[in-house]
RNA sequence: GACCCGUUCGUCUAGCGGUCUAGGACUCCGCCCUUUCACGGCGGCAACACGGGUUCGAGUCCCGUACGGGUCGCCA
């Protein structure tokens, strides 16, 4: 059997984290079993869709690397990849049911005759899950009243304006496509009976369904584009790599039977299988993903990662052919769980002056004497002829010795008046970045910085 | 309200009848490493929703209850 999974979002603007997630199952799958994956825009609703709303959700997906190989700008044989374009198709269809007398007008709508039997859907997760829709849809719930009231069972495909609906447009495009599994969420699950029926009215085989568990908010409700994480687009703004959010999404509702947590790209598509997906809802845990972010980043060679934070470090003035950027990336990689958190943390190095923080000065107060460790040190350090870690080391330590204390008590003043902070990268080697004499420069200024 | 799906540490999860005094990860807290921060290492806190069955034996199977989520649109 060819694998054809879809991914088929509403442009509604924003893709938000269970879209991606949704997409990147059906990425996995269609990869993994040497198949395609195809991209829709379920553009049917005229009033929620606009030009640009698409172009974000399209951006999201190339940004998570999860690349279409039929779709918007990818024609393939099934095309065109936007529902609104497709209404001769439907047209056609909606035909079939005609002559098969299955639909019938309603108030200017077109209403298919839904089966009285059970529709059994056969769920690669949820297992089999049978409904008569004909009972179930003959009653509805009516929110105002909090009661049930009579309902037409029959299910509107088509609105008075000729535009089609969800359910009917959703199985006519899989046919048409020739999509062979549907991966999507359980919200979709309750749907399914009502898609079992089209396709048999069509007469066609249904494809396998795997109805994955949803991404709630930490309060177990309902992500919404408000909640922590919710959107993709705030994962690129933030410093997130694709790769990481993937792998965390993945996460959410898979394992893959061992231990392991951090997967590469390649590693995901190796050990993803429908198998492993959990049944049950799970909740965004925003601490874990930056986790898995910082772990991602630690992986990344120096090249990759300069490439990932360019747009961090344009940002933020750093030269990218600056020879000292690449050492710089080195000492950052280590400790950045972002990699906005990059540019602070390298920017002593690259930038004319520093600024102390309110921590530091605070934390430098009244602790020891700076004029004289400044002294010391820049004395010491003046007669370092090799700026190199470990005669910057030997340098400190004499001033150290000569001052009758530990080195370590030199360390966090040296710290602040090279970098301005308590806590950063680590120090000696940022020295050798800086330079002796911007350095001794900086170790000089900084009685005066305080004092002032 | 009806129907559907679910329920293992705070969170993500392993567990597919005995190997579970329930394992891993994130978080949090200690300790170690270290010139600081981080990384890393070590350790700690912390869970089978409840009640009935089935079975020699149940976290694992069945049934109820409770709780959570989903669906019930001329949204997708």
């Amino acid at each position: 059997m060819t694998v054809r999974t879809r991914f088929a979002p509403s442009p509604t603007g924003f893709l938000h984290i269970g879209g991606a997630r949704t997409a990147l199952y059906n990425w996995l799958y269609a990869k993994k079993n040497g198949g395609s994956f195809v991209l829709r825009v379920e553009d049917t609703d005229a009033a929620r869709s606009t030009d640009d709303s698409a172009k974000v959700i399209l951006d999201g997906l190339k940004w998570l690397g999860l690349e279409w190989d039929e779709g918007p700008g990818v024609e393939g044989k099934f095309g065109p990849y936007f529902q609104s374009q497709r209404q001769d198709i439907y047209d056609a269809y909606l035909e079939k049911l005609q002559k098969a007398d299955l639909v019938y007008e309603d108030e200017g709508a077109t209403r298919f005759r839904v089966p009285d039997k059970d529709m059994v859907v056969h769920d690669r997760i949820c297992g089999d899950v049978a409904v008569n829709l004909k009972t179930a849809g003959s009653k509805r719930f009516d929110e105002a009243t909090k009661q049930e009231v009579e309902a037409n069972p029959d299910i509107v495909i088509r609105r008075p304006d000729g535009s089609y609906i969800f359910h009917f447009v959703n199985v006519v495009d899989d046919i048409e496509m020739k999509i062979s599994h549907v991966i999507r969420g359980e919200d979709h699950l309750s749907n399914t009976p009502k898609h079992l029926a089209l396709f048999e009215a069509f007469g066609v085989a249904p494809p396998i369904y795997a109805h994955i568990p949803l991404n709630l908010n930490p309060s177990g409700t309902k992500m919404s584009k408000r909640d922590q994480g919710a959107l993709i687009h705030e994962y690129v703004q933030s410093g997130f790599l694709g790769a990481a959010v993937n792998n965390y999404m993945a996460l959410l509702g898979w394992s893959s039977g061992d231990d392991q947590e951090v997967f590469s790209p390649e590693e995901l598509l190796e050990k993803f299988d429908l198998s492993g997906v959990n049944k049950a809802n799970s909740k965004f845990d925003f601490k874990k993903c930056l986790w898995v972010n910082g772990e991602h980043i630690r992986s990344l060679s120096i090249p990759d990662l300069q490439t990932a934070a360019a747009p961090f470090l344009e940002s933020a003035g750093i030269d990218a052919d600056d020879p000292r950027l690449l050492g710089a990336l080195e000492l950052a990689r280590e400790r950045a769980q972002l990699l906005s958190e990059i540019p602070p943390v390298i920017e002593p190095v690259f930038s004319a002056d520093i600024s102390i923080t309110d921590a530091a000065r605070e934390k430098l107060t009244g602790h020891v004497d700076i004029a004289k460790v400044c002294s010391t040190l820049v004395q010491s350090l003046t007669e370092v002829s090799d700026w190199s870690v470990d005669a910057i080391k030997a340098g400190i330590n004499n001033a150290a010795e000569s001052m009758e204390v530990k080195m370590g008590k030199l360390m966090l003043p040296c710290r602040v008046a090279v970098t301005g902070a308590t806590s950063g990268a680590d120090l000696v080697p940022m020295m050798v970045l800086i330079g002796k004499e911007t350095t001794l420069q900086r170790i000089e200024n900084l009685p005066s910085l305080l004092g002032g």
